[in-house]
This record gives structure tokens, C-alpha cells and sequence, in this order.
RNA sequence: CGCGGGGUGGAGCAGUUUGGUAGCUCGUCGGGCUCAUAACCCGAAGGUCACAGGUUCAAAUCCUGUCCCCGCAACCA
């Protein structure tokens, strides 16, 4: 069915480097939307940095350089990060573009103007060693968690008047059971909207914070955040700028929003309300992923040196490798635990044994016996009366291959559509595993000698099933599944998964190993 | 009693919504094949589904209670 999908990231924070968790997050919003294009849908995809606030502002003075300066080295190095990635976004959007500032401050007017931004007071333990508030509950007896002295400030600041979208949401989220994904996620964010909200403060003063985005009604303050990062969603729709653009993929699009568990509630709460004070509609689904963990369920953190560099990764076990790892052995609606050495192991068993094993197993039968061309066969022979005297279980009856492929085919969109993205790629795995067991089946190393028009028709059924996987994966594994699919002249398209494409006695290239197994050189497998 | 998730053969998980012979991947053991990337195929062993009680002809699944683990608790994916 095609229909207009808008598909997001949050924007990374650009005072830390990308680490596997920032990269998980675009990998899995990047094959969400290759599948989307794949099934034929017009689809928007963006990710970005976020590059303002005070963080930012010391790291550079630290540095030495100027912020923008700062900013534009760390936004190159996402960039970087992602095409390493093979993620394919149509949108790089940064905070620190011109038109997203003046978007920002007109968003801002307006909702000055409607009444939803006022004057108030912000109160909390101030730190002025370490330019930090915070509130009583973070406070380690009396002092800073570091141990620094704070005092109880009072100072004028703007707020958000989200209280005032608490019921609207609430009613939203009844009404739109599939809004946030997964489920318990859903009942998570209920249970949060029980309590009153509090409105939002949305503004620092330029004195301590001038790294932002001025408030127009206010040049003392630049606006904090929430109305600066968040708006990037509509901004780069088109919001205020590219009106056409904004229609087609927010207006008349079906929304994704791709984030981890932990800006839940900035993204089901905050942006949910902003986007109900601009009177503009909410995302369809705001899709939570879960977690990777290390090897001893520990969240992989800077201080513990933990973080992994997905670059370093990627080239150690390759990118589409990485990418279908993390799409086929992690629960996205949970947390996962991984290690380098179940990486590799996986890596190996499925792609190297399983997939790539076949096509050697096929392109080498047909390089020997049929001289490197499609194998032809007869379609009258022999065959079905031998078929039939077998008393047979579904795995031996002829068409089973055709069969199996068709059922996947046909549940491949709905389970997209689901996020199980892991199941569907297990009902492939399964295709892969059964070709292995028809070769082994029916022998054509063997079948050759006695019936040449039989063992056509194996190898040809085999290549078939491997075509038509290879293209329900490519959105997985963009670069290896086009060099198959290239080898055996075929296009990523999912209107090409018909049984009986591939043209008999067509020449077929020599294929290279595709999944060459990767050793375990030493090391523990932690990572 | 803040909120949420989880505890299933050696490991990692699915199954719980809609009760009905406990499933997958891996590991282990035995066998086969030799077309293929020391890959592939077949078979076997191994679980009182955290614990206790209840409902039922029947419970991993529903109800009650207990224990343990892990997140979140308002700016780290």
C-alpha cells in the first residue's frame, strides 16, 4: 500500500561522539524506512544534531575554538558516522540552521501570543562552580552529587503552559492505542499522566547560557531544549518553510518517531503537547526502543568505558553484518545484551554458513555443470511421478520452496508494520535453512548424472528462493544484498518477488564470497 | 504500599492477550554427506515453565500471596 511515511531520530546532543546506542537507534529507523520505499511508500527521513546549550558552549571554550566551529566538527562526525552505516537519510537537520532558528523564534511568538508561554520564577539549589541547578531530590547532603557547594536561587524564567494539554493528550492516548510503542511503554507514560504536569520551563538567561536561540519577546533569554530540538520534527518537514513539503510527509503522513526508552517522556509528554498548542497533528507512533547492554546487563556508559565506537565495530565485522545483528538478534521493545563474540557467532552461523554457504553451494553446482548459466529444465518430465510416490509431509512436496517463500512475502509488510522486524527476519532465516535441507535433499551433485532436467529444476528452485530472500533482506543489508542480487541480474523491488522471475539459461556472473567467516582473534568477547 | 518490565532444559529467547500434548536458536553427545566458506543434513539426551495456594475436566498461560532481578521517577539512544 503506498501512502506518505514520515520517519525520525532524535538529534544527537553533539558534545558526545556517536557511540552503538545513538547508532542503533538510526540503523533501526534506516531499515524501518528502506522497507517502507521498498514496499512501494513515498518516505521522509530524517536525523540531525542538536547542537546548542551550555555543554556545547564549555566544551568549545575548553577546546578553544569557536562553537559554531565545535558544532560543525561533531556534526560532520555523525554524518560520517551514518554513511559508514549505510543509513540513507533524505534530511540531515541541525539546530544551528538559519531557518530552524527563525522557525524556533516564530513558533515561540506564537505561542506567546495564544497565551501558552508566560513569566514566572525558576527555583532551585544553583551550583556556580559547575553552572548547574539542581533540584532537592539530586542534592547529596546539602552539596552538588560532585560535592560542590549550591544556594537556593530564584530567578525569572519562561514556562511552557503544557498543564494545560494534560487532558487532551490523555484523551489521545485512549483513543490511539498504537500511539506509543511498545505497549508497556503506553501504560508507562498513563501512569506518569496520573500525577498533575507541571509546565515546562523553557528558557535559561543569556548571562549564564548564550549558546541558544534568543526569545524574541525577551532578548535576555535564549529558549532551552525543548522548543529548540523537538521543533527540528516539523522544522525539517517543512514547517514555516517548505509548505508543500510540510503537507506531504507531516500533514498527510503517517509519523514514526524512532527514540530510545529514556526520552520517552520528552517525546510522548512535551513534544505531544507543544505540537497540540501549535494545533498540528501527533505522530502516529512513537516507537521506544529498548536498550543494548553489555555481557553483564550493564547499560554501556562513558565513566565505565563501556561505550562502543560504531565505527570501530563496523569495520571490524562490517557495516551490513552490524546492521542485520542488530536487527535480527536484539527484541526491540526490550533490552539486549550483547558481547562481540555472540556477535561473531551469529554473524558466521547465519550469514556466512547459512546464506552466503548457499549461494556458493548453488553458483558453484551451476558453474560446473551448466557452465555458469541459469539452469533450464523442462517443466513436463518425470519428476511429478516420482514426487508421488513418496508419501509426503509438506517439506517434500514439490513446490514447497515456492510455497514458503510466497507465505513470507505475504507476511513481510504486516510484520513491519508490527515492528517485529526480528520475527520477519526469522521467517527468512527459515527459507535459508530449508534451501540448505532441499540441496542436501535432492542431491544435484548426484541427481546430475541420472536426470539433468531434475537437477536443473532443484538449482533453479534454490536460486529462485535466494533471489526473493535476498530481496526481502535488502532493506537490512543494503550493500550485500545488491551485490546478489546484481549477480543474478536482479533489482531490489519488492515488485519482483513473484516466483519464476529469474529467466532460464540467462549467464550468471561469478560470484565472490559474500559473508566471508570472520575469526575470533582472541579477546574475552566482552565489549 | 511511586510506576513499569522480567524470572521457561547448560546459554539466549518465543509462547501468556484468545487455558488443551512445552517451542526456537545455540551448546552437548552420536551418526551421515562430501556440491559448498572445516560449511551442510539426520538423530538423541536434557525443563515438576521462580515459589506457594486457588479456579478448572485441563494452567507457563486466569486469580491471590511471597521471593528475587532489572529499568524508570521529568534534559545520556
Amino acid at each position: 500500500m503506498s501512502q506518505n511515511i514520515y520517519i525520525s531520530t532524535p538529534l544527537y546532543y553533539v558534545n558526545d561522539k556517536p557511540h552503538l546506542g545513538t547508532a542503533y537507534t538510526n540503523i533501526i529507523a534506516d531499515i524501518f524506512n528502506r522497507y517502507q520505499k521498498l514496499f512501494g511508500s513515498s518516505s521522509f527521513f530524517i536525523t540531525g544534531t542538536d547542537e546548542h546549550g551550555q555543554k556545547c558552549e564549555q566544551t568549545a571554550k575548553d577546546l578553544k575554538i569557536p562553537v559554531q566551529q565545535h558544532c560543525d566538527q561533531m556534526s560532520l562526525t555523525f554524518e560520517n558516522t551514518w554513511k559508514a552505516l549505510n543509513i540513507e537519510y533524505d534530511l540531515f537537520f541541525r539546530t544551528s540552521f538559519n531557518y530552524h532558528k527563525k522557525s524556533v523564534q516564530t513558533v515561540l511568538q506564537k505561542l506567546y501570543a495564544q497565551g501558552d508561554i508566560y513569566c514566572s520564577k525558576y527555583e532551585g539549589w544553583y551550583c556556580v562552580s559547575e553552572e548547574i541547578f539542581y533540584k532537592k531530590k539530586d542534592l547529596v547532603e546539602g552539596k552538588s552529587p560532585s560535592g560542590q557547594p549550591v544556594t537556593f536561587l530564584k530567578e525569572k524564567a519562561w514556562f511552557f503552559k503544557m498543564s494545560k494539554y494534560q487532558k487532551p493528550l490523555q484523551e489521545h492516548l485512549e483513543i490511539n492505542p498504537q500511539f506509543i510503542r511498545p505497549l508497556e511503554r503506553q501504560n508507562e507514560i498513563q501512569a506518569f499522566l496520573k500525577k498533575p504536569l507541571q509546565d515546562l520551563c523553557i528558557s535559561r538567561p543569556k548571562t549564564r547560557v548564550s549558546w541558544g536561540i534568543e526569545i524574541p519577546f525577551d532578548k535576555d533569554f535564549v529558549t532551552y531544549v525543548w522548543v529548540d530540538a523537538l521543533l527540528n520534527y516539523i522544522v525539517g518537514a517543512g514547517y514555516l518553510n517548505r509548505e508543500e513539503h510540510f503537507e506531504k510527509y507531516w500533514l498527510n503522513a503517517k509519523k514514526i518517531h524512532f527514540i530510545g526508552k529514556d526520552i520517552l517522556i520528552t517525546h510522548a509528554v512535551y513534544w505531544s503537547c507543544l505540537l497540540m498548542a501549535l494545533k498540528l497533528p501527533l505522530p502516529q507512533t512513537i516507537f521506544s526502543h529498548g536498550w543494548l547492554l553489555n555481557k553483564n546487563l550493564e547499560k554501556m556508559s562513558k565513566s565505565k568505558g563501556s561505550k562502543i565506537d560504531p565505527l570501530k565495530l563496523s569495520k571490524r565485522i562490517g557495516e551490513d553484518e552490524l546492521r542485520w545483528f542488530l536487527a535480527k538478534e536484539t527484541n526491540l521493545s526490550k533490552d539486549s545484551s550483547i558481547s562481540i563474540s555472540y556477535m561473531l557467532k551469529k554473524i558466521n552461523e547465519q550469514l556466512a554458513d547459512n546464506l552466503g554457504n548457499i549461494l556458493s553451494r548453488v553458483s558453484n553446482l551451476i558453474d560446473k555443470y551448466f557452465e555458469g548459466d541459469i539452469p533450464s529444465y523442462k517443466k513436463e518430465d518425470s519428476l511429478t511421478k516420482n514426487f508421488q510416490k513418496e508419501k509426503l509431509n509438506l517439506r517434500e512436496e514439490k513446490e514447497f520452496l515456492k510455497t514458503l517463500t510466497e507465505n513470507q512475502v505475504l507476511k513481510m509488510e504486516g510484520q513491519i508494520r508490527e515492528f517485529q522486524l526480528s520475527q520477519a527476519l526469522q521467517g527468512v532465516c527459515f527459507i535459508l535453512s530449508e534451501i540448505n535441507r532441499y540441496l542436501e535433499k535432492k542431491a544435484p551433485w548426484k541427481l546430475i548424472k541420472e536426470d539433468k532436467n531434475q537437477a536443473a529444476l532443484v538449482l533453479y528452485n534454490s536460486l529462485e528462493a535466494l533471489r526473493i530472500c535476498a530481496i526481502l533482506i535488502y532493506p537490512v543489508m543494503p550493500k550485500k544484498m545488491l551485490k546478489l542480487l546484481s549477480f543474478l541480474g536482479e533489482t531490489p523491488d519488492f515488485k519482483h518477488v513473484k516466483w519464476g522471475r529469474l529467466p532460464l539459461g540467462k549467464k550468471l556472473r561469478k560470484t565472490p564470497i559474500l559473508f566471508p567467516r570472520i575469526q575470533k582473534n582472541g579477546g574475552d568477547g566482552r565489549i
